[in-house]
Formats: structure tokens, sequence, C-alpha cells
DNA sequence: TGGTATAGTATACAAAAGGATACTATTGGA
DNA sequence: TCCAATAGTATCCTTTTGTATACTATACCA
């Protein structure tokens, strides 16, 4: 099957997907289902508050994930994948696949080279 | 299936693909089979000489495509997609599934809206 | 003799993405 | 009374990515 590279929708895609911690925050809320902001940001902890709140807003904006405020102090404020945003799952695990073997092959390939 | 976030390789994937015009060129191989830089240069009139042999470059360093020199004046070059490369084809497929419905979405919220 | 074609490089610049750091409001608890 | 916790903003800076434009060598053709 041929797509014809002038009706091309893959960057669709990836606009949705791509941003430094996109995927590592989307499969965090397919594993866990609900997270909120803190533990999200305790389970990636090179992320700085500005990128999660970022990269969230902009999946909240693509109907990616759910944002739900609880009007309470000290606030919190859940996220969830929506069932919209589960159809990415599928193509989140082949790049998944396809990227464990090319780091793989890579790492093959420098072992060749130093020997 | 749940991918582990702390494993993940999905930003693997994403290197290769990523870049303005990565995508439609793969596609255009993937059609044509072999096209030398000047075909890619007019099927893709938006780019830039710059852009093209950058991305060209990329993708043969990371074996997706083929290059080939034809010593001869003026010069003659042919890229093609490496069977490794091919194995790509089916992520970029239902990139541009997921993303021709995520357009059509897109375009029915904005209807909706204006009306 | 000068123009065309090919596959690039080189240089300077603009825009987008990401990072570092400090700051905010509010409430409960020590 | 002061500190901690939460979910952010605001500001400035650096890095990465992409664009614009001019330039190259060489052979063929008129």
């Amino acid at each position: 099957m041929n797509i014809d590279p002038d009706l091309c929708r893959v960057d669709d895609a990836l606009d949705i997907i791509v941003g430094k911690w996109k995927p590592v925050i989307l499969l965090h809320l397919l594993k866990n289902g609900t997270m909120r902001f803190s533990e999200l940001k305790r389970s990636i902890p090179e992320i700085t508050q500005k990128m999660l709140t970022k990269h969230l807003r902009e999946l909240e904006e693509e109907d990616i994930i759910n944002r739900v405020v609880y009007p309470q102090v000290p606030p919190k404020v859940e996220y969830s994948i929506t069932e919209y945003g589960k159809e990415l799952e599928p193509i989140l695990v082949s790049m998944h696949e396809w990227g464990t073997r090319h780091a793989l092959r890579k790492q093959r390939k420098q072992i060749t080279k130093s020997s």
C-alpha cells in the first residue's frame, strides 16, 4: 500500500506526538490511568514544570488527554488519556518496537566498528 | 500491552522520522523506488537544496536509504530505500491513517464552533 | 564563448523548542 | 508565626531547526 506523498498526513500525527517529553507522558498515563500533576512530575524527574505544563496543555487541546481540576487548596489536578487518545497507543507501540530494534542495530554497529 | 515508560524507545524511532521534510522524502522513495536528487527536488518544490541534502544524509547515516554516486558530469546521484528502511513503512502508514482521521476531526470541530 | 544542467557547499539569519530560575496563591499543621 | 504542599506563571537565556541566498566544478551544446 502506497501513500500519495502529496496527500501525506503523517505530519498531522507527528505534530501531536513530537515534543521532547510527550511520548513518555503518554506512556505514563496509558500505564497508570489517572495521574496528578505532581505524580507525573515525580515520574519524570528531569522535566521542568514549564515543559510538563506546556505539553499537557497541548495534548489536552488536541483531545488526547483529559484535565480535571478539583477546586481545593492545595490544588489537585488529574490527567488521563481520552478514549480518542487511546487510538494513539498502537502507533506508540510500533514505534517503540521499531526503536528497540534500531537501538540494538546501532549498538551492534558500534561494536563491530571498534573491534 | 503496556510499555514501561522508563524503557521507552519511541524517541529512537522519532529521531529518524522527525524533520520537516523527512516523511515526504520517505514516501516519495517508497512510491517511486529509485530517485535522483533532482527528481526529489522537483517532487518537493518548496524544499531548499540544503534541507534536502541534510535530510538525505541523515537518513543515509541511519541505513534508511541508499546513496549511489555515478562518477560523471554533470553529477548523478540516486537514492532509494534500504530493505531495513522499508520496515518503517507500516509505521508511516498508521501515522498517515491516524493523521487523516485527526485532520477530519479538527475540521469538524472548527465547523461546529463557527456555526 | 557563453549558457545549461547536476549535486551539492558556505554563510548568515530567523524562528521554534527547550531549560533555568524565581515567583505566585492558599490552607493546614507544627 | 512560619513552613510545606500543589499547580502552576513569568522572564530570560541557549540550543536546535529551518530558511534565504550566493557560490562551486565540470562537461556538453549552440
